[in-house]
RNA sequence: GCGGAUGUAGUUCAGUGGUAGAACUUCAGCCUUCCAAGCUGACUAUGUGGGUUCGAUUCCCAUCAUCCGCUCCA
């Protein structure tokens, strides 16, 4: 099936107005993407879609649209400014990179620590005791460079430290903070969702793939709260929603698999994460994570806000701390997917074949087309546009052959 | 950020130190046709900025972007 080649069908997306460089008369600006007339339609049709099964349809969930700039707090909390903000240093010589705390700590058995050092004296430290490169012993490091994951930016006039705030690198938070808000307006029990579609930042070192890593995306996540000791349950519950949300849109399942994280790679805040995969024109590759988080954030935010996230259960009258199973996607990387599924070359005859995609009728970003056969029929055919178009996203095509406008509208 | 490759119309691909070419696409006109490639015509390109040169798309440098690795994540 995935014979499509990652250049064919990038040209494709970029020939036929689903996805265009960004800023591209200005040589463009690295990993940024606009997206064309059809992209949006094909984007807008897979948030509605989500919305509609995880959302509206669903009698556990409930929306919310959060900002993007939270109180800096919320990301000490998470572990977000800790965890994604590592001091590096490359080792000129063979190319490696280091973090320049684990070095000095990891040096002569731990005589000298990097506690409290700023990055200038983590510097001037290893250089003053020569510290060598762990791989092959050069001391020839480049400077310290931060690799923080959050964009950062300043509110407010003044551009100086206490100002810089972050562009949120997930929007899970957004949910967290608020689950008291919205537990207790919507009278929600225990378990409940709380879902948000909403744009992300990441300074990612290395984004690429065409739309699949990009620093600029957005994500469709859910946390859904449950009370401790069910979070197994209902990680598998989710594991299987979404595999047949995918199914149920078209996603063939022989590119689609689900994959069990090891223990290494688990991030800061989850025991336990499985992928859902899709056979992407390089491999398989990560389309949906669903991570059971505990109650890693809710605990970070109750300890750091002062604020009780505690959950009183009105069967037991037990007081607790929600767990929380987080399904987690991103729509540009999943719009990818059913683009890839969705391309299609007919065999006509020999020597030509033409493009089509296939794509579910929700998805689809055109329902249908008006061809006029005749340039007389102009007049009425106009008018059934008019009229479907106040429904549904419609395309008008009167020039060339009838056969051409059919094929131009496949593809 | 590091290493390697690449950069010519919308797309695919030619070509040259001295006027840049094709096919498809697109557009206009003819045709009024039910799954592309009928006829006529038209538009459109050497990523950007320097340098060498009488002259650079071609050679050199820088820069930007893309691709492939390292890495990371939804």
């Amino acid at each position: 099936m995935s014979k499509v080649t990652f250049e064919t069908i990038v040209n494709h997306a970029k020939s036929s107005g689903f996805v265009f460089q960004g800023s591209e008369i200005y040589g463009g600006l690295a990993n940024t993407w606009d997206f064309g007339p059809l992209g949006v339609e094909l984007k807008d049709n897979i948030k509605k879609a989500w919305w509609k099964k995880f959302i509206q349809t669903n009698p556990y969930n409930v929306g919310i649209q959060s900002a993007i700039l939270m109180n800096p707090q919320v990301w000490v909390a998470s572990g977000h400014l800790s965890t994604f903000t590592d001091p590096l240093m490359d080792c000129r010589k063979c190319q490696t990179r280091h973090r320049a705390d684990k070095l000095i700590n990891e040096f002569e058995d731990g005589t000298y620590t990097s506690t409290g050092l700023n990055d200038q004296q983590m510097m001037e430290l290893i250089k003053e005791k020569q510290i060598p490169c762990p791989n092959c012993g050069a001391h020839d490091f480049t400077d310290i460079r931060k690799f923080n994951l959050m964009f950062k930016t300043f509110q407010g006039v003044v551009e100086d430290a206490k100002n810089t705030i972050y562009l949120r690198p997930e929007t899970a938070q957004g949910m967290f903070v608020n689950f008291r808000n919205v537990q207790r307006t919507m009278r929600k029990k225990i378990p409940f969702g709380v879902g948000q579609i909403g744009k992300s930042f990441r300074n990612e070192i290395t984004p690429g793939n065409f739309i699949f890593r990009t620093r600029e995306f957005e994500q469709m996540e859910l946390e859904f709260f449950c009370a401790p000791g069910t979070d197994l349950e209902w990680y598998d519950y989710w594991k299987k929603f979404c595999m047949q949300w995918l199914k149920d849109l078209g996603l063939s399942p022989e590119n689609t698999r689900l994959r069990e994280h090891e223990k290494a790679e688990l991030s800061h805040y989850s025991t336990g994460t499985s992928d859902i995969e899709y056979r992407y024109p390089w491999g398989f590759d990560e389309l949906w994570g669903i991570a059971d988080r505990t109650n890693f954030d809710l605990s970070a935010h109750m300890n750091h806000s002062k604020t009780s996230m505690e959950y009183l259960d009105p069967n037991t009258n037990e007081k607790y701390i929600p767990y929380c199973v987080e399904p987690a996607v991103g729509v540009e990387r999943l719009m990818f997917a059913f683009l890839c599924d969705a391309y299609d070359e007919e065999n006509i005859k020999e020597d030509d074949s033409r493009i089509v995609l296939r794509f579910h009728p929700f998805l689809a970003p055109y329902k249908a087309c008006i061809l006029p056969l005749s340039k007389q029929l102009s007049a009425y055919a106009q008018a059934i546009y008019a009229q479907l178009a106040q429904d549904f996203s419609i395309e008008f095509d009167e020039s060339g052959s009838i056969g051409k406008r059919y094929r131009r509208q496949d593809a």
